[in-house]
DNA sequence: GGTGATAGGTTGGATTATTGGACCGACATC
DNA sequence: GATGTCGGTCCAATAATCCAACCTATCACC
């Protein structure tokens, strides 16, 4: 009855990645955000535009408005109407969107990426990682682990 | 019998996010790879560390070694024994794994995050997106949509 | 020779999730 | 009055997932 990813925290290691995919690892739950993040809000068009099933979708909005990841926001009255906007956490996925984006860009999608963003520095977006204290990229051997999550 | 997710390119935008999830989005697929790029590239190994059942961790090794985001090698016969290692593709999804933590650490996981990493630089890692060009973050406002994927 | 451990799965049966489509109430517009 | 929009819910059929048990093969030990 709540969600089927839930019954995911009870095993495994303990990991902030697993805790993430718990809240937006589910079946078009990040497609609803990209929606939501391109400006579409309501019901209708983030379904027609995902391709999801509108049941499924209902529920999926749901959990993100529960976990805070959505806000609905009724728009009018009579009838009423709403909206989903993204909630700080909701825009603070932007970035990992647009990794993916890249990602699917590179190693799946063929031909040309079907979206494409522009910097304000006037070139074509291609987003790197890096770390937040020096902007050194954040490459494999420039990084070590401090502490690892226990299976539990 | 393929896989389910591939039903998901039929409809929606046209978008390499979508193509992205379509490989990498299912349950405990990125799981796996968070192992294999822990270093753990033995099948049980992965099975414990996720918590995954093994014949569904099974499928799901089997497709990203279809999809070229894993590699099965052999490293020993007799008996056979197979170990899963991260193609270039692999590797490229170590930054949107980083990503992931970062937001699960805050706004998900209670307390600090049972996994962190040192940069070199000495500072503990918290990653940011920064445009690939000029270097700045990428913020929501710094962006400019130029092609956006039709649905279809 | 027998027992147990390790490795990498497969199989079966029960439980859940997902799908597409139909349907609904409250309007608004033609 | 008919049709369309919006934001969903409900339904039956299908597909995916889960867990536990099992299997094959080898090695180590006694």
């Amino acid at each position: 009855m709540v969600e089927g990813m839930v019954t995911m925290a009870g095993a495994g290691r303990d990991c902030s990645i697993a805790n993430a995919l718990g809240v937006i690892g589910e079946r078009w739950s990040l497609l609803a955000l990209r929606e939501v993040l391109l400006g579409e809000r309501r019901f209708d068009q983030i379904a027609r535009n995902t391709g999801a099933s509108r049941d499924i979708l209902s529920a999926r909005l749901r959990t993100l408005v529960e976990r805070g990841v959505l806000a609905k926001v009724q728009y009018q009255e009579r009838p009423p109407r709403y909206e989903y906007i993204p909630t700080e956490a909701g825009r603070a996925l932007r970035p990992i969107m647009l990794g993916l984006m890249e990602w699917g860009d590179r190693y799946v999608t063929d031909g040309p990426g079907p979206t494409r963003w522009e910097h304000d520095c006037g070139a074509e977006l291609h987003p790197e990682m890096v770390c937040g204290h020096c902007h050194a990229p954040v490459l494999p051997g420039t990084t070590r682990l401090v502490r690892l999550g226990q299976v539990r």
